[in-house]
DNA sequence: CTGAAAGCGCTTACAG
DNA sequence: CTGAAAGCGCTTACAG
C-alpha cells in the first residue's frame, strides 16, 4: 500500500481471470476476448490499477526512456529543441529523461545514463569522447549528437548545414558593401562554430574578400561582450561582424550600443546564426541563419527510431538546410528584401 | 547480449562470490569486507558491469525518478527553472523525467507519469485538477505546484510572494507620478496572475489610485500584443502598464515602439514580473520583480525530500520573497536608483 | 561478513 | 482465447 500497491494480480483476483489475462488486456494487440478485456478493465478501473512501467521495462527490455543530455539552457535554442524533442518523442511512446552535465563529469554521466536502460541517448549542447561513445555502442544504445558532431567518432548526428549558412552570410555582408569584416567564434573545439567559420571564409573568398579580424566568445554572454570590446577597442573598427550564434550576438549588440554608442546597422552590421525566438524581437531584429528545430527534431527521431528497431545499425548524419533570415541588424544589399516585421 | 547483457550474476561468477555479494559491493553502506568488494569491483570492471537502475527500482521501491511537468518553454523563466531543478535533483541522486503537456490531456498525462513510479511530481507551467491530485495522493506520490497553486487542492506549492510583488510595483508606478495605470493579465484562472493583480490593486489603493484599464494577454506574445493594441487604440492612453510577466512585456514593448511610435519610459512606463534573463538585455532593460529560480528550486527540493522520506506528509506552501529590480522601462520615482547596467 | 532464497510486477513462450 | 510457469536483474531479510 505504501507504494501505491495495486498490481495485476489484484485485478486478476477481482476479475476472476489469470494474471496473464490482465497483462494481455493492457497490451495493445494481445489476444484477449472482448469479454475478458471488459471484465479486466472494469476491475482495474474499480481498483485504480495502472501497469508498472518499470516492471514492463524489465521484462520486455524496452524502457521507453530516451536520455537527453544538455549542458545549459540559457541559449534559447536548447529549450526550443527540448520542447520539440519531448513532444515528438512522447508522440512515439517515449519519455525524455533529462541530464544536465557539467563539462568534466562526462564519465560518471554516461554510466548513470546507461544504468537507466535508456533506449537511446541524444547529446545536445554537450559532446561525447569517442571512448564513451564506444561504451554506449557496446551496450547497443544508439547515440546521436544534436547540433554538433565529432569527426572521429562513428556517431549519428543532426546538424544544420553550417558551411552553407556561413557562406550565405559572407555573401550577404560583402554584397552589402562591407569590407572590414570580423568573426566572433563560439568555442574553438565546437564543430558547429568551426563549420560556420569555414563556410564564412569560403563565402568571403568567393567574393575576393579576406577576414578583417577574429575573436572568441566561448558561447557565453560575458565572453561575447569581451570579444566585442577587443574587436572595437582600436579606432580601426570592423564594419560588420558575424557572431557564431544569436545568443552571443545579443550581448555583442548590447555592448556596441551601450559602450561604443554605435547604431546598428548604420555604424556596424551584425549577423548571427540560429534564429532563436529573441532574434525576431524588436530590440534586436537580427539578420541570422535559421536552423529549424522542428526539422532537426524530425531527423533525430527518424534516425533514432530506425536504430532502436534495428532497422538501421550504421550511424547516420543528417544535415538540415540553412535559410537566411533578413531583418534589420545588417545593411541589406540592393535587390534583397527583409522579412516582414514580427 | 543484445540488451547490454552483463548482470550481477555474471560478475559473481567471475569474482567467485555470491550474487548478493555483488549487490552489496555496489550498495553504499552495505556490509561487505574490503577484500570481497575489491574482487567484485575488479570483475565488474573487467566485464563492464553497471547496475540496472530499473531492477533496483523495482525491488527497492525507489525509482530515483522525479517527474517535471511543463506546458511550454518559450517563456524563458521555465528553462531557467528546469536547469536549476535538474541540477539540484541530480545532486540529491534523482533524475528528471520530463513531461510536456497540452492543456486537455491532463488525465492521460497523470496516468503516464504514475506508471513510471516517480517518487514525486513537480508541476510547472501546468496545473492539476484536485481529482487528479487525489489520484496521486492515493499512490502516496507527493505533488508540488511550482509557480502556481490551486486554492482548493491540498497540494504543496512554491510561489513568489506575488501579492507583495504586485504591491511594490504599484507603489513604484504611483510614486513615479503615473495616474492612468493599466494592467495586462496572464490567464484569468492563473493564481499567479491573480495574486499579482490583487497585490497591485492593494498597492494602488494604498496610494489612493484606482486602475485605469485592464486587458488579458493569456501569457502569449500574440495575446499580449493584442492587449497592448486595445489598450492604446483610443486617444486616452495609459501612462503606465503593469504586464503580468516579462515574457508578455517584451511583446508589449515591441508593439508600443513599432506600431505606436512610443518611447519607453518617456511616453509610457512598463513594468513586469519574473526578471528572466532577457529582462536585463539592452533592448528592454525591464523594471520588474525578481522571483529567484534558485530560491524556488531550493524550497521545492526541501519540501519534496521531506515528503519522500516521509518525514513530512502534510502539504507545504513555500513563498519566496519578491524583490523589485529597477531598470529603465519605467520612470523612476525621486530618491530611488536603478540597478547598474548589465 | 556471507550465501541461498524469496520476491518486486510484469511479459511471453508453452500447452491446452 | 486462456492459464500456469518461467524469468527480467536486482535488494533484502534470514541463517549461519
Amino acid at each position: 500500500m505504501s507504494k501505491g500497491g495495486v498490481t495485476s494480480s489484484d485485478v486478476a483476483k477481482l476479475a476472476k481471470v489469470s494474471q496473464s489475462a490482465v497483462s494481455r488486456a493492457f497490451s495493445p494487440g494481445a489476444s484477449v476476448s472482448a469479454a475478458t478485456r471488459k471484465k479486466v478493465l472494469k476491475a482495474a478501473e474499480k481498483l485504480g490499477y495502472r501497469p508498472n512501467a518499470l516492471a514492463r521495462a524489465m521484462i520486455s527490455g524496452r524502457s521507453g526512456l530516451i536520455a537527453v543530455v544538455v549542458a545549459y539552457l540559457d541559449n534559447q535554442f536548447y529549450p526550443v529543441l527540448i520542447e520539440h524533442l519531448s513532444r515528438a518523442l512522447q508522440e512515439k511512446g517515449y519519455q525524455v529523461l533529462l541530464f544536465m552535465t557539467d563539462p568534466g563529469d562526462q564519465d560518471t554521466l554516461v554510466q548513470k545514463v546507461l544504468q537507466f536502460q535508456v533506449e537511446a541517448i541524444i547529446m545536445a549542447s554537450a559532446t561525447l569522447s569517442s571512448s564513451l561513445a564506444g561504451e554506449c555502442a557496446k551496450t547497443g544504445t544508439p547515440v546521436l549528437l544534436l547540433n554538433r558532431y565529432v569527426p572521429s567518432a562513428p556517431t549519428s548526428s543532426v546538424t544544420s548545414d553550417n558551411l552553407e549558412g556561413g557562406r550565405l552570410l559572407a555573401h550577404f555582408l560583402v554584397d552589402g558593401g562591407h569590407r572590414r569584416i570580423a568573426f566572433i567564434a563560439g568555442n574553438e573545439d565546437s564543430s558547429t562554430s568551426r563549420d560556420r567559420e569555414a563556410g564564412f571564409y569560403r563565402g568571403l573568398a568567393e567574393r575576393g574578400v579576406v577576414l578583417w579580424r577574429r575573436a572568441v566568445g566561448g558561447y557565453t554572454f560575458e565572453g561575447a561582450a569581451r570579444a566585442a570590446r577587443t574587436l572595437f577597442a582600436s579606432g580601426d573598427r570592423p564594419d560588420a561582424v558575424f557572431v557564431a550564434n544569436d545568443h552571443m550576438a545579443f550581448a555583442v549588440i548590447d555592448v556596441l550600443r551601450a559602450e561604443f554608442a554605435l547604431t546598428i546597422p548604420d555604424d556596424v552590421s551584425i549577423v548571427a546564426y540560429d534564429d532563436v525566438p529573441e532574434a525576431g524581437w524588436g530590440g534586436y531584429r537580427l539578420t541570422t541563419v535559421a536552423q529549424s528545430a522542428a526539422d532537426m527534431v524530425a531527423a533525430t527521431v527518424d534516425i533514432l527510431m530506425a536504430q532502436i528497431d534495428r532497422r538501421a545499425v550504421q550511424p547516420r548524419a543528417a544535415m538540415i538546410p540553412a535559410r537566411l533570415v533578413i531583418r534589420d541588424s545588417a545593411r541589406i544589399p540592393p535587390g534583397r528584401t527583409r522579412e516582414p516585421g514580427r
